[in-house]
DNA sequence: ATGGTAGCCTTGCTA
C-alpha cells in the first residue's frame, strides 16, 4: 500500500498537478493538505474520473485537509480531538484496508512572540495525544501530513538563520520528539540518512533554484506500520513545474498484511 | 539589499 503526504497551496490552483501525480505515482492513498477550499467546493467529481474517492474537512481560504483514497474508507473523523472551540480545518483521519491514516496541517506557529506560537505548541500536544491513543488500536498507523517542524538541523538549508523560527525552535522540536519517543519512525529517516533532503522550498528568493529548503513533511510510523514499510521517498518533480505548489509529495510502501 | 512570491480575500492575512 502506497501513502503520500502533499501539501498542495489551493486545490483550486493544484487540480491539474495533482491529478497528473495521481496517475504517475498512483499512490492507494494521498493526504492532502492547504486544500483551501470549503468541502462543498472540492472536485471531489474530478477525482472520482481517475477512480479516487475524497474524504474531505474543508476551509474557506485557508487550511483545510483530505484523504484521497482508491478504496472506500471506514470510521472516518474530522478533526484533532481535544478542543472543541478550534474551529481551524487541520485534521483528518480515517482507515483505508487495515490501515490507520490521517491527514495533518500542523500549524505554522509563526511570528514566535504571537499567540500563534502557543497555539502551535498546544495543538502539538493534543497530537501526541492522539498519537499515543492510536498506538492502543495495535494498527498499522501512518499519521502524514505538514507538520511544520524541521526535526533537526540537518532537515534545513541555514540551520542558524532558522534557528529562532517557530519550525525549529526547541521548543516545537521537543513535541516532535515526544511524539517519536511513544514509539513512532520518521519513515524518511529509515531509509535516507544523508543530511539536506528537503519537502519544501519557499516561493521567494530562489530557493528552489538553489536547493535551499526545509524537511517539514513527515510520515510518522506506528511500530506496526514501521514492520511493513518497504520504501520511502521524496518526489521532487512535482516542485519543478510551472505553478508548482511549494511543497512536494513524500511517500511510503507497505507490505500488504499477511 | 531586511527584499523576495503565491493564494486567498477583510486590497491585509497567511505562509
Amino acid at each position: 500500500m502506497k501513502i503520500a503526504t502533499w501539501n498542495i497551496n489551493s486545490i483550486k490552483m493544484r487540480l491539474p498537478h495533482v491529478l497528473t501525480w495521481l496517475e504517475s505515482a498512483k499512490p492507494d492513498v494521498l493526504c492532502l493538505q492547504e486544500i483551501k477550499c470549503a468541502t462543498e467546493e472540492f472536485p471531489t467529481l474530478e477525482l472520482k474520473g481517475l477512480g479516487y474517492h475524497a474524504l474531505v474537512s474543508g476551509q474557506k481560504a485557508y487550511n483545510g485537509v483530505a484523504l484521497l483514497t482508491r478504496e472506500a474508507v471506514r470510521d472516518p473523523e474530522l478533526g484533532l480531538p481535544g478542543d472543541p472551540g478550534d474551529a481551524q480545518a487541520r485534521y483528518i483521519e480515517a482507515t483505508i484496508g487495515d490501515v490507520r491514516v490521517a491527514s495533518i496541517y500542523l500549524p505554522n506557529g509563526n511570528p514566535t512572540t504571537s499567540d500563534k506560537f502557543p497555539y502551535k505548541l498546544a495543538w502539538m500536544e493534543r497530537l501526541a495525544l492522539r498519537a499515543r491513543a492510536l498506538l492502543e488500536s495495535e494498527m498499522p498507523v501512518v499519521l502524514a501530513g505538514d507538520y511544520n517542524v524541521c526535526p533537526t538541523d540537518a532537515d534545513v538549508y541555514d540551520p542558524e538563520g532558522w534557528r529562532e523560527d517557530a519550525l525549529c525552535r526547541r521548543e516545537t522540536r521537543a513535541r516532535f520528539r515526544t511524539i517519536l519517543n511513544f514509539g513512532y519512525t520518521d519513515a524518511f529517516r529509515i531509509f535516507h540518512p544523508e543530511p539536506h533532503r528537503y519537502s519544501f522550498w519557499d516561493y521567494q528568493a530562489g530557493r528552489w533554484m538553489r536547493d535551499e529548503g526545509l524537511r517539514i513533511d513527515h510520515l510518522l510510523l506506528s511500530p506496526q506500520a514501521a514492520d511493513r514499510v518497504i520504501a520511502v521517498d521524496i518526489d521532487k518533480e512535482p516542485r519543478a513545474r510551472d505553478k508548482a505548489s511549494d511543497h512536494t509529495p513524500v511517500w511510503c510502501e507497505l507490505s500488504t498484511a499477511r
